[in-house]
DNA sequence: GCTGAGCGA
């Protein structure tokens, strides 16, 4: 959000710039306001490219999948490209000690409620770089939009 | 630099 606002006021600056050379009949402040309107004008018409704040994260019911037995050499990218094959993936995180920085092997997958089942179903005891996967639902912490009631 | 069961600051 900020950072667009950024964005737009440097290309607003540098717009006025450019105007200001090409007609140097237009007085600064009306080259900077006619530069504003171009910028208003193009982040108005493509809104699929500027307006997403955040990442496409999944909204809805989401589960904690709990994944052991994880390879140390391991990145988040890749379980989360993993387990995105079977739903979409909020968050990714694997569990290393804070003050060593050492993997402890596990981690934590946030999904969606349906993915996470057909995560938990296809990727326990999955051969993932020669290591088995062991794929359970999280203990604490169950679902952030499906509250116990 | 290492290890192998583990539920997270």
């Amino acid at each position: 959000m900020q950072k667009s606002l950024l964005i737009a006021l440097i290309v607003t600056v540098i717009g006025a710039v450019v105007i200001h050379q090409f007609g140097s009949a237009l007085p600064a402040y009306a080259a900077f306001i006619l530069g504003a309107v171009i910028v208003a004008t193009v982040l108005s018409i493509m809104p699929n490219s500027a307006s997403p704040s955040s990442d496409a994260k999944y909204v809805g019911p989401t589960k904690t999948l709990y994944v052991g037995n994880l390879p140390y050499r391991v990145h988040e990218n890749e379980v989360k490209e993993l387990f995105a094959k079977y739903g979409p993936v909020n968050s990714v995180r694997l569990v290393r000690d804070r003050k060593t920085g050492r993997r402890k092997g596990f981690g934590f997958v946030e999904m969606s409620d349906t993915g996470a089942d057909k995560a938990l179903g296809k990727l326990n005891d999955y051969s993932f770089q020669e290591r088995t996967l062991k794929v359970r639902e999280a203990r604490s912490q169950e679902s952030s939009s499906d509250r116990e009631q």
